[in-house]
RNA sequence: GCCGGUGUGGUGAAAUGGCAGACACAACGGACUUAAAAUCCGUUGGCGUGAAAACGCCGUACGGGUUCGAGUCCCGUCACCGGCACCA
């Protein structure tokens, strides 16, 4: 007994037989502007996916949710007219092709070259209507090269804090342009993972763990490259108002950033060394009754008292010790010793002690806070536990004539960290929360005592890796000293090696590579690798002129694919406080790449401040275009008219913090040095959800719950996979799979397609003799096109769960009609083409008799006559509630609707003989009856 | 704790403030068949009345509100999912 069962239709002829024909023609190939073939009278759409790490898993049912949904789309703009870019790649530098290569010593470009392989089979058996001429791939020297390109453009920048902008190196004036380089060397307390060989970036560390395998990670000081994304910080968050992105991912990128807006406030210490607090309260000014610090803080040595430097040099000693979860996790418990030193309050000169805790962050702000325990909950839980000294300052009801400055004896029972009003705090006595801030901050500016600042929780990303499957730097090292190699000399190939282990020491696995190494006599190259973000951060500019060797996108391509009308981007102009450091503030110049130990801390990380002028401009409202460089009416509207950038982009939500944030940094870097026509990079974002298991469990290989797309595109073709992933439900929305789904989905397409064959005794298909060349009836003609006019505006918002569901209704229509026109047919497959384009095409060139190709057919119009009815069927109600339902012509005018309504017995019965006190007749809507 | 999202039949879901449950899945009944598969037709939110046609009541997490009318808008509560979390 054969256990095959049966096809439904022959898909497994017909899906080989399109996908040939597409890649022969080259149908969905777009060419560039200058090219001969390029149509200039047409717009363009870059409808973009999230390219894939080719796992030597290959591909599973989630990554084609997104790309089904990315293909309808292509297809559709394309039959709208438009030039439509729909490419796809590799991102196939990382560590498990390398974690493969050690275990098999395999080298990872081979077994990168065959998952390739692998995944492109997968994706082409589904049909995509990729330009595969444009096909990109990390790892090839002809894009890393570019990748290394970039990595030189950053490094030979700086960002010009007068101007917002990044600027060439050459327009810094100031003594050492190592210390300003948007690409720099620092030493820092990093992540680092003992499993994985290499240290991390902080998205890449989750709960204290790695991102990748959920190994542990750990602190640790070591020279490392990083990029000066904190200089963009404020036009990260800027720049996201006017995406249309979900705002979900919007809050993930603006909390990541973490801007808060604030002041800084200096203390002075006994010993005379000022020690600059942030805080978001200034207006607590008056109830801070003790200084933290943070234990790594520059100052700590310096201010602690000899008598008690052992207490402290042991607490700081055991705070290192403490990995980041133990110092956030088991943190509930407040631990810290005291300095020994007092610090003076500037505004009532009160002397509060200074104390040492791993509560207070040395990477934010400036690792220094003023505590004020009444107002904040962490420094009530510290002042309980040391007895140190509460005292209030704000209260939620005014409380005017109490004030004088006279500080209140009775402590608190609460802490009350809300707005309200400002009291025992001398001249800001009365004032509420906001206007207290103001004037405090105003009153320390005027004394030199403080400024209104702003701090971002964003750290500079760590840029250098530890492993050898990835981007050399384009850097060499001489006398100490880093400097670029010339970008003639690119693409700069990682060494032949035989063993890529992790050293175990931090020193990267390319130092083995000794001939490889020396660069000159007395240069030797930097060994360590890009991570994999690095390849895509950029990937959607290549795609735009994938083969070009000259520059890393032609200008042309790039300001067609990428290009919108352009407008400056609007960011206020103002001026930082002082200028960005590194993570602790420890980045000096250059040294040998793990040679270096952490120093102590100087100066102020993270932490900008502009002048209060321009703070309240900016508080009014973004800062408008300086010039209008366009004559027309448009320049007078703040939004430009066309964006630019990417016209679609669709992905899963698990980079919103990681890829979406570094590409749009390095598309604003490579904006502001003029190499790009805009400054956000995805105009529009749409993340899909993820597809569970059955068990409605997240697919896992341990829970045995993985579908494989392959089997299911053997039982039930590729067209009924591809409808199936857009039937199970709304795009962004997590839904479980269902095998029986998949076959209803299947069950629908075969319908259309015995709606054109019909079946023979043999076994053998040919067309139906239903079809026949005649016009459908009024009802017929009014599914169709309501079909047409459904589908298309579904694509659009990409509800395609629902336009399946229109033609399930349209396909309903057809089957009992006979004859069946073929007009109605013919429309009916030119919607569902993008959906299922095997099916359709196979049918098309069955029924249409000519050798043309659906997919280059123009998308159909629908016709509004054909939806009018004559008459309607309104619902009743009376008092809301449905009562009957009545048929009046199209035609009839309210008055005449409601006396038919009236006249309806059962109306009149729920009426019960009460006066109507109004009768509501929405047209062709419904009539309700208010008694 | 903070931010974002979700809550509708047995299941996936649909519904510009206007007939809740379209379209499917599953289930049940029927036709075709020697039989099965496939296909086609029908029933299917809950409770109640009725032989039946039909009719009534309830119903979109829960409690309020706005409205002629609320799944949809507003206020509050609960549950679940995702993210951040000693960020001063």
């Amino acid at each position: 007994m054969s256990s095959e069962r049966r096809k439904p239709y022959p898909f497994d002829t017909i899906e080989p037989k399109w996908q040939a024909h597409w890649d022969t023609h080259q149908t969905f190939h777009v060419p560039n502007p200058g090219e001969p073939t390029f149509d200039p009278t047409r717009p363009k759409f870059f409808i973009l996916d999230m390219f894939p790490y080719p796992s030597g898993a290959g591909l599973h049912v989630g990554h084609p949710e997104g790309y089904t949904a990315t293909d309808i789309v292509a297809r559709f703009k394309r039959q709208c007219g438009f030039n439509v870019l729909h490419p796809m790649g590799w991102d196939a530098f990382g560590l498990p092709a390398e974690q493969y290569a050690i275990k098999t010593g395999q080298h990872p470009a081979v077994t990168t070259a065959a998952n390739v392989a692998h995944f492109k089979g997968q994706l082409q058996r589904i049909g995509f209507a990729y330009d595969w001429q444009r096909e990109v791939n990390t790892t090839d020297p002809g894009y890393f090269r570019w990748t290394q390109w970039i990595f030189l453009q950053l490094y030979s920048a700086w960002f010009n804090a007068d101007t917002q902008r990044a600027e060439p190196i050459s327009t810094y004036t100031g003594p050492d342009p190592d210390s300003v380089r948007l690409a720099y060397v620092a030493d820092a307390r990093v992540n680092w993972c003992a499993e994985l060989g290499t240290v991390l970036a902080n998205e890449e560390v989750i709960d204290g763990k790695s991102e990748v395998g959920g190994f542990p990670v750990v602190r640790r000081p070591m020279r490392q490259w990083m990029l000066r994304i904190t200089a963009f910080a404020e036009r990260l968050i800027h720049g996201l108002d006017g995406l249309d992105w979900p705002d979900s991912i919007k809050a993930l990128q603006r909390n990541w950033i973490g801007r808060s807006e604030g002041a800084e406030v200096t203390f002075t210490s006994d010993a005379g060394a000022p020690i600059t607090v942030f805080t978001t309260r200034p207006d607590t000014l008056f109830g801070a009754t003790y200084l933290v610090l943070a234990p790594e803080q520059f100052l700590v040595e310096k201010l602690t008292t000899p008598e008690q430097a052992d207490a402290v040099r042991a607490y700081v000693e055991k705070a290192s010790r403490k990995s980041d979860l133990e110092r956030t996790d088991l943190a509930k418990d407040k631990t810290g010793v005291w300095t020994g030193a007092f610090a003076t309050n500037p505004v009532n000169y009160e002397r509060v002690p200074i104390w040492i805790a791993d509560y207070v962050l040395a990477g934010y702000g400036t690792g220094a806070i003023m505590a004020v325990p009444a107002h904040d909950e962490r420094d009530w839980a510290f002042a309980q536990k040391f007895a140190l000294p509460i005292r209030e300052v704000v209260s939620d009801t005014p409380r005017l004539g109490l004030g004088g400055g006279s500080p209140c004896s009775a402590e608190p029972l609460d802490c009350f960290p809300g707005e309200g009003f400002a009291i025992n705090s001398g001249p800001l006595d009365g004032l509420p929360t906001s206007e207290a801030k103001a004037e405090i901050t105003r009153r320390l500016g005027a004394v030199g005592a403080g400024k209104k600042c702003i701090t971002y929780k964003l750290r500079d990303w760590l840029f250098s890796r530890q492993r050898y499957w990835g981007e050399p730097f384009p850097v060499v090292w001489e006398e100490g000293k880093h400097r670029a190699i010339p970008a003639s000399e690119l693409p700069l190939m990682p060494p032949e090696l035989s063993d890529f282990e992790p050293t175990g020491t931090g020193e990267p696995p390319l130092a083995r590579a000794v001939e490889w190494l020396t660069y000159s006599p007395t240069a030797r190259r930097e060994t360590n690798t890009m991570p994999q973000w690095a390849g895509s951060c950029w990937y959607y500019l290549r795609y735009c002129d994938p083969s070009n060797t000259e520059r890393f996108v032609g200008k042309a391509a790039e300001s067609y694919w990428m290009g919108g009308s352009i407008e400056p981007e609007q960011t206020p102009n103002r001026p930082a406080c002082h200028a960005q450091a590194d993570v602790l503030g420890m980045a000096k110049s250059s040294g040998g790449v793990g040679e270096g130990e952490a120093g102590a801390a100087q100066g102020n990380p993270n932490s900008m401040t502009s002048s209060p002028e321009l703070m309240e401009f900016e508080a009014q409202s973004p800062a408008p275009p300086t010039s209008f460089s366009s004559t027309s009416a448009g320049a007078l509207s703040q939004t430009p008219s066309k964006p630019g950038g990417v016209d679609l982009y669709v992905g899963g939500t698990e980079h919103a913090v990681l890829h979406l944030l570094y590409a749009r940094f390095w598309h604003k870097a490579l904006y502001d040095l003029g190499h790009l026509s805009t400054p956000e990079p995805f105009q529009r974002l749409v993340n899909q959800g993820l597809i569970m298991g059955e068990d409605g469990q997240k697919m896992s290989k341990s829970r045995g719950n993985v579908v494989n797309p392959d089997t299911v595109i053997e039982a039930y073709g590729a067209d009924a996979f591809r409808c199936y992933e857009m039937f199970m439900g709304p795009l962004e929305q997590s839904k479980p799979w269902s095998m029986t789904g998949v076959e209803g989905v299947s069950r629908f397409l075969a319908r259309v397609w015995r709606l054109v064959m019909e079946e023979q005794q043999d076994g053998s298909w040919s067309l139906s003799p239903a079809i026949a060349d005649v016009e459908p009836d009024k009802a017929l003609r009014k599914v169709v096109h309501a079909t047409i006019k459904k589908v298309g505006e579904d694509i659009e918002t990409l509800s395609f769960n629902t336009a399946i569901s229109q033609m399930m209704i349209c396909v309903n229509a057809l089957i009992p009609a006979s004859p069946r026109p073929k007009s109605a047919v013919l429309r009916l497959l030119q919607v569902l083409n993008p959906f299922a384009p095997h099916l359709t095409e196979e049918l098309w060139e069955k029924l249409a008799g000519v050798p043309t190709t659906l997919a280059d057919e123009p998308w159909p119009a629908w016709d509004p006559v054909a939806l009018i009815e004559d008459e309607w069927e309104l619902p009743v109600q009376v008092n809301g509630k449905l009562r009957d339902k009545i048929t009046v012509s199209r035609t009839a005018d309210a008055s005449e609707v409601e006396k038919t309504a009236l006249l309806s017995p059962k109306v009149q019965e729920h009426i019960g003989g009460k006066p109507v006190r109004k009768v509501i007749v929405v047209p062709g809507k419904l009539v309700n009856v208010v008694v």
